[in-house]
DNA sequence: GCATATTTGTCCGTATGTATA
DNA sequence: CTATACATACGGACAAATATG
């Protein structure tokens, strides 16, 4: 069980180079939460990570902390860090303030420059061309790619930055459900609609669309949350 | 310089009793910051304060890993941690997504619960009669809980937090305009007005005023920040 | 329910690297 | 350029809490 990725982490150490050591561990972290390795509700061990990683405790601990703050991890008290696993009303409340956020910057789409506007139709290109090849994986990246470019739309750094930090979020739950040709086709074809609306400056009908979205969307995920967890 | 709040912080000790060691420390440290005692700008010295609060480096940092987090203190690689100093693009940022976290959450007036709307009036309340006793401070932190109200009509754990957050950098910028009074009495009657339209229940008229609050306030904190830093 | 082993929380001392006077 | 001050990172230690048998 710690084998498995013991080895693997080993390979990581190759990487800690740049920047400060708990910012570099926790970016190899984050990895290898996003990527599924250590599954929402895994528990990290300190002494087998700071083994594996071949770095002291103190410094895995400020690791922990920088991801807990972020959200991927949860401290309990004497008990350690677990990857974060979401429940049902934490899915209702990311999408409560994904509407108001995102909904929000598209309200602010008059005064949106040219390049934040292109970005949007990128991000759903992308996703159209990962889902013609059926990779739907890369599907729900480009899918994460177009809502974060809607946030963008606002021009302000903290909610570009509380969008990604949400998304990241969200990326937890897609762990635990895991099928992600569910998850993500669904919604190529309304995501185009959308940015088919947002090029021809209807903010109000984008708005109605995105609202929309969100209610399907969450829907869904909770239903399927449901199902697998 | 250090000896003045060195003996002030040594008295602090004695509030060292409950919860993780450096969550009471970052309590107190929040406090002191938000009382003007620390400064934006003020380096916070690891070697002055851990004698000062009698504790360890390791949990010294652990607290100041929880302030950088929230936005009061700022991490500086090999130079140490810093009580933030807003930039005016900050205070743009900060009005920029509040406009965008309130406004969604007074949109959501309909079905926000009897005891959230109470809340509004009541901290309305306490600005009025804070008022009457020429107490701006206290004036300041009842349109504080105004706008915290506000935020919690949406309903949201992470809106509420996210709107806790943006008031406390907000407080940065007011310790250092530092006249109370011009700060927070101009916008008493207008809340009052804003908090009667909720009541009536007209959620698209009080949107309306909360916007021009924001521009009014935006413009009038930007214009004192920049004439005092 | 109890005794044991494991793990975390906290602290210390020190060595090294970095920025500043 | 040198010297000083400081942050970064490490390893070891012990108490307290938790998990395990």
């Amino acid at each position: 069980m710690i084998e498995e990725w013991g080895a693997r982490l080993a390979g990581d150490r190759a990487l800690l180079d740049r920047g400060s050591t708990a910012e570099r561990v926790a970016d190899i972290l984050r990895q290898r939460i996003t990527e599924g390795v250590f599954l929402p509700g895994t528990r990290l061990s300190e002494e087998n990570l700071r083994e594996a990683l071949g770095i002291s405790r103190n410094t895995l601990r400020e690791a922990f902390r920088l991801l807990s703050h972020e959200g991927l991890l949860e401290h309990q008290l004497n008990r350690g860090v677990f990857v974060r696993l979401l429940s049902e009303d934490d899915i209702r409340d990311l999408y409560a303030i994904r509407r108001i956020l995102e909904c929000g910057a598209l309200r602010n789409l008059p005064s949106a420059s040219p390049a934040d506007r292109a970005r949007v139709g990128a991000a759903i290109d992308a996703a159209d061309e990962a889902a013609a090849r059926g990779d739907w994986p890369a599907v729900g990246t480009a899918n994460m790619r177009f809502h974060q470019a809607i946030a963008d739309l606002a021009g302000s750094r903290r909610v570009a930055e509380a969008v990604r930090a949400l998304l990241a979020e969200l990326r937890l739950v897609f762990l635990v459900v895991a099928d992600p040709r569910q998850l993500h086709e669904p919604y190529v074809a309304a995501n185009r609609a959308l940015a088919d609306l947002l090029a021809a400056g209807d903010a109000r009908a984008a708005e109605e669309a995105l609202q929309r979205y969100f209610d399907d969307a969450e829907a869904q995920l909770l239903a399927a949350y449901a199902a697998a967890g």
